[in-house]
DNA sequence: AAGGAGGTCAACCGCCGGGAT
DNA sequence: TATCCCGGCGGTTGACCTCCT
């Protein structure tokens, strides 16, 4: 059976939304509330198709919309929501008041995603000598058009899933630590840098200066930082079960072991070829087991166990994501 | 200054599931 | 139970914007 179009579609416009079409469409909803779209279009005098309506007020008409840029501390939410989640923007959404399902994707589209690609992808990593002009790989040449420092202006935690993963396997005492407070030593011979330089009181940073050893180590300090540590420690724990459930599905993929197995326990990380390498693999290992994770997470009995105690559940984990460490307490199981 | 390349994001499209009848 | 309607969702598109050459 053919189902009938959601509205005729001859004399509708389409595009754009004018500010007048937008002032008629507020007046109707805020006069006769939300809900039956279909009919909207006629009622209030739009030529619009009663979906469109529906979208438009949604996604940029609502009052409780919030304006403005990602915040670092959603970043961080999006980020460890899609890890688990996958592409269910609309349940993200649902934990970041004031932002659409639209905005989120497109977010993670235009901003995050390419962030992770760039970690992973070896060739496109600029690498800075330390006393040297940038230099420029065979393979890799400066985009034209609209450079990224824009959009990394909005403040970069983009590689916390990275990070987190590295600091959990350094708390299994799988590692020697290679980062602690804000000062860090990538390597011994080399200066030590501190987050400030690359992240300033306004949020913007300079990460792109990073190469991928460099953001390695400048993720897990910058996790360290960011959160508190009970924060940080249910985080990477809320990990360690999710690669678990991981690791049950696809016996080939170990993420710890996979970064294991790149750092020396004594000479902290190797060269940033091989840490490349590495994380090349690990993302094109978790592209193949996070759809596995993400079926995992709607059967997520929580049953894993933080220093012997029950994990924390989804909602309480999900509040302390909006808790800035003063209210939170630990939970006691 | 102009053209082109690439990024952003509002809007559209098609599909699906749930509720109503 | 079957059918229909509607809202919601995720993927995709394309107009517009920015900036480099």
């Amino acid at each position: 059976m053919v189902r009938a179009p959601c509205c005729e579609k001859e004399g509708l416009k389409k595009g754009r939304w004018t500010d007048e079409e937008d002032g008629i469409l507020t007046r109707y909803v805020q006069a006769n509330g939300e809900g039956s779209w279909r009919s909207v279009p006629k009622n209030a005098g739009l030529h619009r198709c009663g979906k469109s309506c529906r979208l438009r007020w949604i996604n940029y008409l609502r009052p409780d919309l919030k304006r403005g840029n990602i915040s670092p501390e959603e970043e961080a939410v999006i980020i460890r929501l899609h890890a688990s989640m996958g592409n269910r923007w609309s349940l993200i959404a649902g934990h970041l008041p004031g932002r659409t399902d639209n905005e989120i994707k497109n977010y993670w589209n235009s901003h995050l995603s390419r962030k992770l690609l760039t970690f992973s992808t070896p060739t496109k990593s600029k690498r800075t000598e330390p006393d040297g002009p940038t230099e420029v790989t065979a393979e890799w040449k400066p985009r034209k058009g609209r450079s990224r420092q824009r959009a990394s202006q909005r403040n970069s935690t983009a590689l916390l899933k990275h990070s987190s993963l590295l600091k959990s396997t350094v708390e299994n005492g799988e590692l020697e630590p290679i980062a602690k407070e804000k000062t860090v030593e990538p390597n011994a011979n080399e200066e030590s840098f501190e987050i400030t330089e690359y992240i300033n009181e306004e949020g913007e940073d300079n990460t792109s200066s990073l190469n991928a050893e460099e953001s390695l180590i400048f993720s897990s300090v910058h996790e360290q930082s960011y959160f508190n540590d009970e924060q940080s420690e249910i985080f990477s724990s809320f990990d360690d079960a999710l690669n678990i459930k991981v690791d049950e599905t696809d016996n080939d993929v170990s993420m710890h072991n996979l970064i294991a197995s790149s750092v020396d326990q004594k000479n902290g990380i190797k060269g940033s070829q091989e840490v490349d390498t590495v994380a090349a693999n690990w993302n094109e290992k978790k592209s193949l087991s996070l759809s596995s994770a993400d079926d995992a997470w709607a059967d997520w009995d929580w049953k894993g166990l933080i220093n012997g105690q029950k994990l924390i559940d989804e909602d309480e984990m999900l509040t302390m994501l909006w808790d800035d460490g003063s209210n939170f307490k630990s939970s006691n199981h």
